[in-house]
DNA sequence: CACGATACCTGACTAAAGTCAGGCATCATG
DNA sequence: CATGATGCCTGACTTTAGTCAGGTATCGTG
């Protein structure tokens, strides 16, 4: 009654049985599922009309159709593209934008309804995490973004606040060489942030430095992302930019604390060197030539 | 772009999105969904034609005629009820068995799959326990069982455990005053398990004695079930056995590193009293008059 | 500016799911 | 044993989703 497969199995039940309470948002408005959606996604700021019939895997004829329904309900208008005559921009008219705030509001209803059922909102938010980003992991995107942007400040908040509670006597990033934005900017360095749908769930820096060598700074991914060897990703894609703007060699350093990504650097053609900087908080040194 | 409501409804959007992936074995064998449904149900047990409907929420009119299509391939025979000529029985044919099986065998591939792409399943798994568990919440069913049946003999197995890691000195139950199963079986006691759907997750046992009281043992949730307040309702439900078995006085003993246990002794009506055994184990014992 | 590629649209079709009214045995009850 | 209720079945219908083969306007390229 408990191997591992009949808890996955009694998981898929629990959830497709429920999937209808889990979001029964696209329902209850007298529209069908396939408008429902196309409008939601136009709300949600997809507007290309390519994009949203990538988005929910719709034939082109199909989507023609759904987007002709909403346009007759008056809840959506489409023109064509600045650049491009032959591509659709939908935007939701006024009535469109009311009927989505409508959807949201259920779903925002629903969700927190949901929450409610368990008095540890917490532990229940954890393990949804978890599950969304094992089941979105194809999708899992690494994009290039500004170190200053929301994501990326997102990521590294987080990613202090892990080291303060990792580190025996906490973590001060002023102590810390903060990197310089503009040594993980183009042409010097590079911030890639991985991103689970809207969540970002990872970075990583890639920080530009006039010693010849760039260094990796900033590995994090978060905890409902681990196991997904994300991490790896991370830093091929690091690697991967490096190689793109001619460096060569890539240093890094790290605390013994952090042992999951000393058994990462090891095992991806890292190597051990001396220390070559005097930050306090590293004492784990490596380097990579590529 | 972290608000709790914001993280189910991510985790909504990855499970609809999924739900086909979660479980694609309901196609891939070249039968509509309708079909395979009523044939899965079949298999898993459900052979009254009135219960399958209720449970899949068809309509009788669709129902039939699936039946029909599935009594065309051969898989599944229908009957009249023993008792009431009107109700119609379903069981499957030879060719019927074999089909289910292939169907599970498919669930259970993907199911492996699935766990197969994150390095740490057990942690997967228990996020799964979880949310499956606060999806079910409403069908938990809390059932006396007999205390050496399989059911029982997990949960206890697991609260043994649980005490082994939770106390200082580990648990060794043959130093504890394991509890008689006569005495928590009828007349004596009771014991009740919580099962959501076909998992254990909770028991308690009413143990009674020759002293004038009966004793509340073996309390646990699974770590999955926390937070659904499901230690309240067996308590609630073992009360509801001892006043049935005209017990009028409850004792039970704890030990201070259950901290979330003695919380709801104290919530719900128990006192501290002194120590009234000498078993090594517990430090803090309760008192409750019916 | 010819030409193939691209983005979207339209018409004609199918499959699946579901609804509804009515019909026929069978059952429980007075 | 007449009568209404129950359980299932059948026929006729609708809605939704989806497929596929063209068709038209626009774009990029030589």
């Amino acid at each position: 009654m408990l191997d591992p497969v009949s808890r996955v199995r009694r998981f898929n039940r629990a959830v497709t049985s429920a999937v209808g309470a889990l979001d029964t948002s696209f329902l209850g408005r007298g529209r069908p599922l396939g408008a429902a959606r196309v409008l939601n996604a136009i709300g949600h700021g997809r507007s290309d009309v390519a994009e949203i019939r990538d988005y929910l895997g719709l034939d082109s004829g199909l989507m023609s159709r759904l987007l002709r329904s909403l346009e007759d309900e008056g809840l959506v208008e489409t023109e064509a593209h600045q650049d491009d005559g032959r591509r659709r921009v939908a935007t939701l008219t006024r009535t469109g934008r009311r009927e989505f705030a409508a959807y949201e509001a259920l779903s925002n209803a629903q969700a927190e309804g949901f929450l409610a059922q368990h008095s540890q909102a917490e532990a229940l938010l954890a393990a949804m995490d978890l599950i969304a980003s094992t089941l979105t992991r194809q999708r899992i995107a690494l994009v290039e973004m500004e170190p200053r942007s929301n994501e990326a400040r997102y990521c590294l908040g987080e990613y202090y606040a892990e080291l303060g509670r990792r580190f025996k006597q906490g973590f001060d990033v002023s102590l810390s060489r903060d990197p310089d934005a503009k040594d993980m900017r183009r042409p010097r360095g590079s911030f890639i942030v991985a991103m689970s749908d809207t969540l970002p769930i990872g970075c990583v820096g890639l920080k530009g430095t006039d010693h010849g060598y760039a260094e990796i700074k900033r590995l994090w991914v978060a905890p409902a992302a681990r196991g997904l060897r994300l991490g790896r990703r991370l830093m091929d894609a690091a690697e991967d930019a490096a190689r793109k703007l001619g460096i060569a060699l890539l240093r890094l350093d790290t605390n013994s604390a952090l042992a999951e990504a000393g058994q990462l650097y090891r095992s991806t053609g890292w190597h051990e060197i001396p220390r070559f900087n005097d930050d306090p908080y590293p004492d784990l040194f490596f380097e990579k030539r590529l």
